[in-house]
DNA sequence: ATGAAAGCGCTAACAG
DNA sequence: CTGTTAGCGCTTTCAT
């Protein structure tokens, strides 16, 4: 059974095609077309259970009505809820979303970006990577819709949504201090990507604030493409090697996880001997035993707004940049329980 | 700046569009192209930053070298995981995979179909819901290439990737009682699909075999729409009614998600009055505390499996169904220690 | 060894 | 009120 075109329904009805396809896009009023004739296109195209051919008008009109974007992890709870809130708003206003994952590299990044591209998607939504600048740019330059997400380029000039990771960080780092945790190391990832130098320099200026000597040793950089096994094994030596370290603060999900792991194999108490907070909000930070306090990012609201801003960009074609910031979220849970109360 | 097209090579070389064509394609030797003409036209397509439109090609070759796929929810980890999977297998093989939630719901899993049949998928990977029978029917017989995944229809001949439910319930089940649990409830979701029928059968027969009572009453069937909220709720008032029971086998993750947490907010203990396996494994069964022990699905294996069917579909164009029935693993952890012991 | 031309399915300016 | 026609960018048959 092959495919039913515009051009089978107009010989049906017996009219040219140009009739079928104004009815067919709502314009039977505005060109004028008898209602009888209208209807009876209407019906034959239901009756041929006709489809249109999206590729064939995205052709025509240069408008696929379809969004990439670009995560870092599809597996990643935080993108992957951020994947299905993009999905649903983009439905909304009847667009479909194409994904994809970096693994944060470089590479994969800009092939994936050069894919999509061929593919004709009218605007993009990316995590970059960090090398992924000159790409942006190009797009950027070439009044392409793009939004930024969780990150951003310093020195380019593009829309983005993130989270106030400065505040975040110091209210986390903050709320161990307030508990009475005093030598707090940082597990973060070896990069210098905006989301985690703001997330550093958070930690770094909450100590200093509440006149705690910043250690550079109690700084832990463990670079992204470490393995989960590795990350736990190098977690575990940084406790070993700084004893004195009792409480952590990891800057992203995934190091939180091989954190717990770590000290959960050093047989470490958690909030008893050592005092944790994440950044990134997750089932097992929520219902593990201990619960881990996080610094919650509002994910919905990045993922909708930085649809809506694409849906803005595409409807009145300005393409200035938006800059959205928005506040995360402290939770306290049990494994910040006051240290003196040990 | 406008996109350049095949023309601008052309026209730029001083050649047709056909010999470029030809060039891009590889055919040049076929084509018996100078091997200095060869060299020019790539030397400019290089330069001119030429980007072929696959929206244009799609359209003249009726391959859009995309695949559908359609999942559940997003933002579950084991679908988030399987998307992860299905995208880099089917970028292997050079293909792009767009993604869809259906929620479980029939409506919009019809007209996410619609829509990515409209958008000329060469192949589908499903996830189906309940209802979407006739639809999968539709694509099968139009020699589409399908294949479902994680479930199927019983009566309808398609292929299939998916792990042995039955096996691994009845594993899960006789490990709880193996360790000494004896009044064992089912907290499943209220559906009539065949990946939750034969997780259910486990559970019956395994009791069956070592002579335990399937009592009706400690069977819990959740739907599938009802709020994270009131499944915690639900499953309290479950473990308040039959006091007796000491052992929980979960039929999905998310119910075991929720069955912690109420089991946490009664304040029982996991073994000590309550032991408990999940179907699926994720961050929080495996570093929980206590971790629980989990009938894991060989996602990567699941995954890899449908987009390799899919791609030998295509590439032999021969649709005959495959059912391809994976071993799932039992994995013990802290939540069936013998209770004996306790 | 290379090019002209048709056509994939759809839209829209222009004609009438 | 409806039809003719050109064309989006690319591939491919047929001709030369």
């Amino acid at each position: 059974m092959k495919n039913i075109s515009i051009k089978d329904i107009a010989q049906e009805v017996g009219v040219s095609t140009t009739t079928v396809s104004f009815v067919l896009n709502g314009k039977a009023k505005e060109k004028r077309i008898s209602d009888d004739l209208k209807e009876k296109i209407l019906e034959t195209a239901t009756r041929l259970n006709y489809r249109p051919n999206q590729v064939a008008r995205g052709l025509r009109t240069g408008q696929t009505h379809t969004l990439g974007l670009i995560v870092e992890d599809i597996s990643n709870p935080f993108f992957a809820n951020l994947a299905r809130f993009v999905e649903s708003e983009a439905d909304k206003a009847g667009y479909t979303v194409m994904f994809c994952s970096t693994e944060n590299n470089d590479e994969k990044a800009t092939s994936l970006l050069y894919m999509l591209r061929h593919r004709q998607m009218d605007g993009f939504i990316i995590i970059p990577t960090p090398g992924l600048k000159k790409e942006v740019q190009s797009l950027v330059s070439e009044q392409k819709p793009v939004v930024l997400v969780d990150r951003y380029f310093q020195d380019l000039e593009t829309s983005y949504v993130t989270v106030d990771n400065f505040k975040g960080a110091t209210g986390g780092v903050g709320l161990l201090i307030k508990k009475g945790y005093k030598k707090i190391g940082l597990v973060t990832v070896d990069s210098m990507q905006i989301q985690m130098m703001e997330r550093e320099r958070g930690y770094t200026v909450s100590l200093e604030k509440n006149k705690i000597k910043v250690e550079s040793e109690f700084i832990l950089r463990i670079p992204y493409d470490m393995s989960y096994e590795n990350t736990v094994k190098a977690i575990e030596g940084f406790l070993k090697k700084y004893i004195g370290i009792d409480g952590l603060f990891f800057t992203t999900n995934y190091l939180g996880v091989a954190g717990l792991e770590s000290i959960r194999s050093l047989g470490r108490k958690i909030p008893g001997e050592i005092g944790v907070v994440c950044f990134d909000d997750s089932d097992l930070f929520r219902l593990g035993s201990p619960s881990i306090s996080v610094v919650a990012q509002p994910i919905r609201a990045i993922g909708e707004k930085a649809v809506d801003l694409i849906i803005d960009m595409l409807a009145s074609k300005k393409m200035d940049p938006q800059k959205v910031v928005i506040e995360p979220m402290i939770i306290e849970r049990e494994s910040t329980s006051n240290k003196v109360m040990q």
